[in-house]
DNA sequence: GAGAATTAGTATTTGTTCTGAACTATATGG
DNA sequence: CCATATAGTTCAGAACAAATACTAATTCTC
């Protein structure tokens, strides 16, 4: 829910835990500052960042690197970074593999490590006590590369619950109703903040803001193609998750009104043409005893070769994507997408083709299309810069 | 922008900054409450209540209405009000009619004056000329009736920078590039907050959500039909203007990807179908020698007769519509809708044919179809009543 | 190379604001 | 009339940032 919770009081406290946050989030994007700058670019007195910083040393979110010579006059301030000796970890959850890692502070992947499996169908419980073992060995990997944990997040290819830790419903792992409140507990036992639960794209479109390709535009449609279509907005480099918690449903946005009926009970939807079955399908790639992969790895084979069925496939469902691109721009005034997920893979084809649908549909709209770099690992990427995240916005958690 | 602007330290004056404008949010919707029920509800201690009622008092803001009765054991508590003796001035400048309206605190519209006027292709000073002489015959009104003016805001059916206090464009005006500081200026003169420019449509849509069908919503898509097809996104109780301020367009939604050229340069847009002047021609309704009212109500007679070409050319303005409608529920998760505007007059056929079209694209998602009851007024309440919250947002600049 | 200039960071006092506890004020009920 | 209950006020105490005056460390200039 975006809407204003608990009318919570101001208490003289509050004053401080924000300016906490507030010279931290300087320290964040640019890597180093000495008191004095953050003085000046904060607006607080020298005094009070002094004793801002001190804590914030204690809390070990921050550390000294000693003397930054400026070449200048006067006294040479001392350099502030945020320390790589915390970190978060960050997990996923996905049809054809899991995968564990830890981001530090200063946004290195410090350890990464994927299961290939197919979840399908498995049992929760199966998948989650190897998706435990996994993260606990990845933690130990961490800690012996001196690497201590803030907390950590949990990626899902599904609806998801984060308050109460439910994955609610993920028809592609044919999981429903499943609670990970547990298994969130146990992703990085002892840290400080709690791991919560995220949806794959959500985390994915986060990774693109911190890490990727949305840092420089800042406001942005992720679509994320996987065996569905899933979309995250951010806005003013923030997720944006809507009325309901769940924004950026693009799969099913009607892109075709006098369309073909969609899983969901609709008609016309993005999925029916820009998912991976109807490109698949459409392509003429048959799934007879193929793996979703080899029939993905099919598709690359036939577009290179020029295939006129498989190159008008992926255009059309470039076309079925410029509808919902647009409508994303109109409604929430956006003027840039980030493709990632296998649609980059297809890239060849379909970024010319939604390129020329958007210049049709609406010139001049959409001034930015493009394609993520940051491959498989951008969900578990953007769950841990989430948990970390967390711990720069409530650093007074960490003090005595 | 929604993005985070300036990072301004906090300071301790903040807090009871925050505070005032805490319990005053209280005394808002509920009209009467006593400080020991602000405090209860707050979690504020009794003497910090006491203290900012007291400086709320001063501001004149609020009032005490003497003791309550609760038929309880104790010491009664002292009902506590907004006062109906401080309100803003609504204005609004359309293509049909000057109007300016001003609003009390309690919500009620204490006076209320329209100018008919057709002001397409007429020299904004002339115009603006004729509001500002309107709008001092209402203040004048207001001060009478012994409401002093918080300050006022003003709604164009355009594109506005709110900052600026320009007018970008508005075609149906054929004005562009109009500046409206000083005119804004002299809506309220002497009054302690300044007032601003606002969207018709986002006005409205704040109309409904404070004192229309939005109040029972929260979240919702308001559609206003005028000459365009203009909309509103409220999110959690709160206007959502986007990436770049200017979200909820969604006259330029494409619902036909292989449909008709639209004024913006794109294709297929909902104004395509949907617009006035699509619906009318579509209904066989000529415009020679008929003023825009009037081919309206020859439209409304012909759907009352049960003409079957303009009962076909409203329902696919509401096939059209659902489609845009759809988009919005699933790209920031909503579930309702409210129509305004000349959308109204065509409820009877329209209605049916929206709600249709929204079980066959996507059945279950949309739960309520609400058309407004404000009239049109909407624009200038909502105006207005943004300017009341800017006061109720910032009480601490009353006081000496 | 000594002192002036300049910038970084710290110590101390002051004013604002909330909290908590004790207190006064005003009602109901027996 | 007194016990009880609730409303509201007063006052000391703690937390905090601002303002001011200070110390520390470096470069520039003569």
């Amino acid at each position: 829910m975006t809407s204003q919770a608990t009318p919570a009081p101001g208490r003289v406290g509050d004053v401080r835990r924000r300016n906490l946050a507030l010279v931290l989030n300087r320290l964040g994007p640019e890597g180093v500052a000495s008191r004095a700058e953050i003085a000046a670019a904060t607006g607080l007195t020298k005094a009070s960042v002094s004793s801002l910083v001190a804590d914030l040393l204690e809390t070990g979110l921050v550390e000294e690197l000693g003397v930054t010579r400026g070449g200048e006059r006067g006294r040479p301030g001392v350099g502030l970074a945020l320390s790589p000796r915390r970190g978060a970890l960050g997990a996923e959850v996905n049809v054809d593999y899991l995968a564990v890692g830890v981001l530090d502070l200063r946004g290195a992947l410090r350890v990464h490590e994927t299961v290939e499996a197919s979840n399908h169908g498995r049992a929760p419980e199966d998948v989650l006590a190897d998706l435990r073992s996994l993260a606990a060995r990845v933690g130990e990997a961490a800690a012996a590369d001196g690497v201590e944990l803030l907390g950590g997040g949990l990626a899902v290819p599904g609806i998801v619950d984060t308050a109460s830790g439910t994955l609610v419903t993920a028809p592609n792992l044919a999981w429903a109703g499943v609670p990970l409140a547990g298994a969130l507990q146990d992703l990085a036992p002892g840290a400080p903040f709690s791991a919560e639960l995220s949806n794959e794209a959500d985390s994915a479109a986060l990774a693109e803001l911190w890490y990727g390709r949305g840092r420089a535009l800042g406001s942005y449609l992720y679509l994320s193609g996987e065996v569905g279509v899933g979309g995250g907005l951010v806005i003013g480099s923030q997720l944006f998750t809507g009325a309901g918690g769940h924004a950026g449903e693009v799969g099913h946005v009607v892109v075709d009104p006098g369309g073909r009926r969609c899983s969901c009970g609709g008609r016309g939807c993005v999925e029916t043409v820009a998912g991976q079955e109807a490109v698949l399908a459409a392509a003429g790639i048959t799934g007879a005893g193929s793996t979703t992969t080899g029939r993905l790895d099919a598709l690359t084979a036939s577009l290179a070769a020029g295939d006129a069925r498989a190159v008008g496939a992926v255009e059309r469902a470039g076309e079925a994507l410029a509808v919902a691109v647009v409508a994303a721009a109109r409604l929430v005034d956006l003027s840039a997408v980030v493709l990632g997920g296998h649609f980059g893979i297809l890239r060849g084809v379909l970024g010319p083709a939604l390129e020329a649908a958007l210049e049709d549909l609406a010139p001049g709209r959409i001034t930015t299309v493009a394609f993520s770099d940051l491959g498989a690992s951008a969900a578990l990427t953007g769950a841990a810069g989430a948990a970390l995240r967390r711990a720069l916005a409530a650093p007074h958690a960490l003090l005595g």
